[in-house]
RNA sequence: GGGUGAUUAGCUCAGUUGGUUAGAGCGCCACGUUGACAUCGUGGAGGUCACUGGUUCGAGUCCAGUAUCGCCCACCA
């Protein structure tokens, strides 16, 4: 008997939950206790540790409600493993966020009026800096508002020495072994970030725009060859025009040229079979330097490329008359143009997919351009097959498929950024042409020839460093401890649209530095929408703050209305209202918990180790039913956590504590508090019952679950370490006979209502309860306080009913209350009411009958679900009888 | 074009291996402060589980197809 926390238990708790003041405070105790890192001790037996590596968030500012989301989900799984007793490290980070950090700055800067060129390289990295070292600090302490209980002391940001080095590291690994080369290829160009973007960093979306049909004159005749184009301005870089080798119209002009018009120039008519001989005119004008599908067609038939853009998209000295002019400029110009010469054979309009750069939504544009690329054949080989055997694994399963088509799909990785705040290319050029890769920071002189040499300016893009996340976070390249212990981890929870921007190359730079799969569970997460659907944003104004409404309502709230209502793999919608009906879930635990506590403060609880021992003895039926039930509860939470249905878990959890605990055993437990020795035996179910629902519990709403836990009888410090409850057994009898009070008392009820019956009347009852009734007799007050009947007007027979022809009939299946209601009872109504009942049994009847005269369902069914129709079948035949009995004795009227 | 998800109560969604009468929250109607909770309780109304066909003794659940909406990938002169 451990009776000492009673006597340091604070004050008696305020009538109403109040998450803000529950909240307050606690975060810090549990870090100052150590709870967050992983068990050292434990490790060092060599107690297999469960590993979360955090999705680091970018530093672009606060963190949003689908922060809020993840941090939840994977809170439940830490908690729940370190509850397990796994060694458990959740090692949080943050991700400089290369393009977007860089982007979120330069709008800062232009707000003063300023570019990133008027600062220089050096004095803009500096405010970069300045900006993430202001905002890592804000979201740390978001998370930790949510509850986030991540091992702070491991904390790693993309830019640290670390990472960086582990980057320098994986980078002249790759060169050496001849997996990153350097190469002019058509790439994707972003003119307002002014550098190459990698294809995942395309957004597509259809517009409106013209499809312009252009007539070349062909040169040696009065043919003209009309080509049709979105693009009229990129004529000034044409170097041939296309046609489909078997295209009659067009074959008697392959091989020879048109005057491409303006610019003047002679250029050849080739055959290619890329050309559809149905689109516009069957003819195609070929910008090698400006399409992705010309530059095949240009490297397939010879032409050459002649790139007419500079790099903000402005047509350079190659587009003649029109140098200077903008994009948009130039196709004004360029149309302007044909018109005036003759040559604008029509003009249609045209919907078509126009890509977008993710991060400023500027057009790209296709260019050709020197970047750097990563070779992806050998890497992709064997992150597919990790999938294929099985040693990585998605929830939901779906998502293989996605990722295995990606990599059977894959093209080399472009990963040179023209941009300053990143991770700079580990390369450098010597003036006498040699290109050295390295692993230092900086590098003095050619080690080939001792001649000066400079950095390549480009930086990397920031997946490059998010890929070597799972190991470059645990210290690698060098050999730590924690690298030892902690790679592989087990499960990357992220949202699904990054499973190939990340997930994917986590998993082949994994496999390829460090020999293994970096986790062996891929868990994907949907995307928060509001209420109507549609993807939160600020321009919206649609925006739930994940502070505003955490401070409200409260964090546990937050995270529970956000881990209830999503499942694994699909988007869902939150509501302000949703998480204020998780906050009232938070007052009914918090009240049922008061309650418990005034019995249980006046009562010895018996201790068993860690928390309240299971109750013993002479136990009711409610006692027997509802520890029956919290096994129950306490099983299915479990199987539902170690398939990561996280929401059905949490939805269970939530069902019992309310519809069972709070509903029915304590309503039915305050008629036997009057009796001490009863309510000695209630205080024990109670501190038992509650104690094991707050574990059970504590992964999703951690503060208020710790503020309880801390008023019940407990033993160790706090419920963070508490052991993950387990269930005993399963009492059916119990059950079954529970059940059928419940019922029985529902039916009463109903019938009190339909009669009119006020509430607070106590009522006279017989029951007939056959073989139950001993077990209802000794739950007769419990019986007559939940229905309201006075307890020296409740009879309980276990024999056929007595007819009264004054009263009302309640039936819950074989159970059948008779209620003389006297002067309520208003026999027209009761004979109506009664033959619809009769109708409803025979109804069941014949449907029980019926499935056990089909021979088919008799031999083929599993023997205990024929049992269950079986039984089904006597349970209608008896309550047609009763009621039958029971008009009878109505008469005719 | 390829892939994939959704379609269940007025709204937002659960429904795990096929098995009795399909559930929750919110909203709606009626009643109600009994020894926690009005952020509450009791009772009630509300569903052809998108459609068609199939497998099965039995389908919201499995299979095939159709429709509508969404997302991903590729293409879009």
């Amino acid at each position: 008997m451990d009776t000492t926390n009673q006597a340091t238990r604070p004050a008696e708790l305020a009538k109403t939950y109040d998450p803000s003041a529950v909240e307050r405070g606690l975060y810090d105790w549990w870090d100052e206790q150590g709870y967050f890192a992983p068990n050292d001790s434990d490790l060092t037996e060599g107690r297999q540790p469960f590993v979360i590596i955090m999705p680091p968030p970018n530093v672009t500012g606060v963190l949003h409600v689908g922060h809020a989301l993840f941090v939840a989900l994977e809170d439940i799984m830490a908690r729940w493993h370190r509850m397990k007793g796994e060694p458990t490290l959740w090692l949080p980070g943050a991700d400089h966020a290369g393009i977007a950090g860089q982007w979120v700055v330069e709008k800062l800067l232009a707000e003063e009026g300023l570019t990133r060129q008027d600062l220089g390289r050096e004095k803009f990295l500096e405010r970069v800096w300045g900006f993430m070292d202001e905002y890592r600090p804000r979201i740390r302490e978001q998370m930790k508002l949510l509850g986030a209980s991540c091992d702070w002391s491991r904390f790693a940001f993309t830019m640290d020495p670390g990472p960086a080095k582990a980057v320098r590291h994986t980078f002249k690994h790759l060169y050496d072994k001849g997996l990153i080369y350097r190469g002019e290829r058509m790439i994707t160009w972003c003119p307002r970030c002014r550098t190459a973007i990698s294809d995942l960093e395309v957004k597509y979306r259809e517009e409106q725009s013209n499809l312009w049909y252009l007539a070349y004159p062909v040169e040696g005749s009065d043919e003209r060859l009309v080509v049709a184009t979105t693009r009229p301005e990129t004529m000034l870089g044409d170097t041939g025009v296309a046609v489909h080798p078997e295209d009659e119209r067009y074959g008697h002009l392959v091989g020879q040229h048109v005057r491409l018009p303006i610019v003047d120039r002679l250029i050849p008519i080739v055959a290619d079979e890329h050309v559809d001989k149905a689109f516009g005119t069957g003819a195609v004008k070929v910008t090698p330097a400006h399409d992705p599908n010309d530059f095949e067609i240009a490297q397939r038939t010879g032409l050459p490329a002649i790139n007419v853009m500079n790099a903000d998209a402005s047509i350079n000295e190659n587009g003649g008359e029109f140098e200077g002019l903008s994009r948009e400029a130039a196709r004004k110009a360029v149309v302007q143009r044909f018109e005036e010469l003759g040559l604008l054979e029509k003009v249609e309009p045209h919907t078509h997919s126009v890509g977008h750069c993710e991060r400023c939504d500027t057009v790209v544009e296709p260019m050709i351009s020197e970047q750097w690329f990563v070779k992806m054949d050998s890497l992709a080989k064997p992150a597919y097959e990790a999938a294929q055997d099985g040693r990585l694994t998605f929830v939901p399963e779906r998502f293989k498929g996605v990722y295995d088509n990606w990599l059977e799909n894959i093209h080399d990785w472009t990963i040179s950024r023209q941009l300053w705040w990143g991770h700079r290319i580990p390369i450098w050029y010597c003036e006498n042409g040699h290109v050295n890769a390295t692993e230092e920071e900086t590098l003095d002189a050619c080690p080939e020839c001792g001649a000066a040499v400079v950095q390549d300016p480009d930086v990397l893009d920031t997946w490059f460093s998010s890929g070597l996340w799972p190991f470059s976070t645990l210290g690698w390249p060098d050999q730590t401890l924690d690298l030892k212990r902690f790679y592989p981890g087990s499960v990357m929870e992220t949202g699904y649209e990054i499973l190939f921007v990340w997930v994917a190359r986590m998993v082949f730079l994994g496999i390829e530095m460090m020999g293994e799969v970096p986790f062996h569970t891929v868990y994907l997460h949907g995307i928060v929408r509001d209420i109507e659907g549609a993807k939160m944003s600020k321009t919206k104004g649609n925006v739930i703050d994940p502070t505003e409404v955490s401070n409200e309502y409260g964090a546990d709230a937050l995270r529970y209305a956000l881990v209830t209502q999503a499942s694994p793999g699909n988007d869902s919608r939150l509501s302000v209202q949703k998480v204020e009906a998780s906050r009232n879930f938070g007052n009914k635990l918090w009240n049922a918990t008061r309650f418990a506590l005034r019995t249980i403060s006046d009562h010895e609880i018996a201790m068993d180790e860690q928390c309240p021992a299971r109750p013993t003895g002479e136990l009711a039926l409610a006692d027997r039913w509802i520890l029956s039930r919290l096994d129950e509860v306490t099983r299915n939470s479990t199987r539902l956590l170690d398939s990561y249905l996280f929401g059905e878990a949490g939805r269970q959890i939530n069902d019992f504590i309310w519809s069972e605990l709070c509903d029915w055993y304590i309503e039915a437990s305050k008629v036997r508090l009057k009796d001490p020795a009863e309510a000695a035996v209630v205080a024990q179910v109670l501190a038992y019952t509650i104690e094991r629902s707050l574990r059970l519990l504590h992964p999703f709403m951690p503060f208020i679950t710790e503020t309880l836990w801390q008023q019940l009888p407990h033993g160790g410090e706090s419920i963070m370490v508490a052991p993950w409850p387990e269930a005993v057994m399963r009492d059916e009898a119990a059950e079954r006979a529970f059940g059928s009070l419940m019922e029985l008392v529902r039916s009463i009820r109903n019938v009190r209502s339909d009669a009119g019956v006020e509430p607070a009347r106590w009522i006279s009852a017989d029951i007939h309860a056959g073989d139950l009734a001993a077990d209802f007799e000794a739950s007769r007050r419990e019986i007559g306080f939940l229905a309201r009947i006075a307890d020296d007007h409740l009879r309980i027979h276990a024999g056929p009913a007595e007819q009264n022809p004054q009263a009302m009939t309640a039936i819950a299946g074989e159970v059948v209350a008779s209620l003389p209601l006297a002067d309520m009872v208003d026999l027209e109504a009761e004979r109506a009411r009664l033959a619809k009942e009769l109708e409803d049994a025979t109804q069941e009847q014949q449907r029980a009958e019926k499935q056990l005269s089909n021979e088919s369902f008799v031999s083929r069914a599993p023997e205990h679900v024929v049992q269950v129709q079986r039984e089904r079948l006597e349970r209608a035949k008896e309550q047609v009888a009763v009621i039958g009995q029971r008009l009878a004795a109505l008469g005719d009227g």
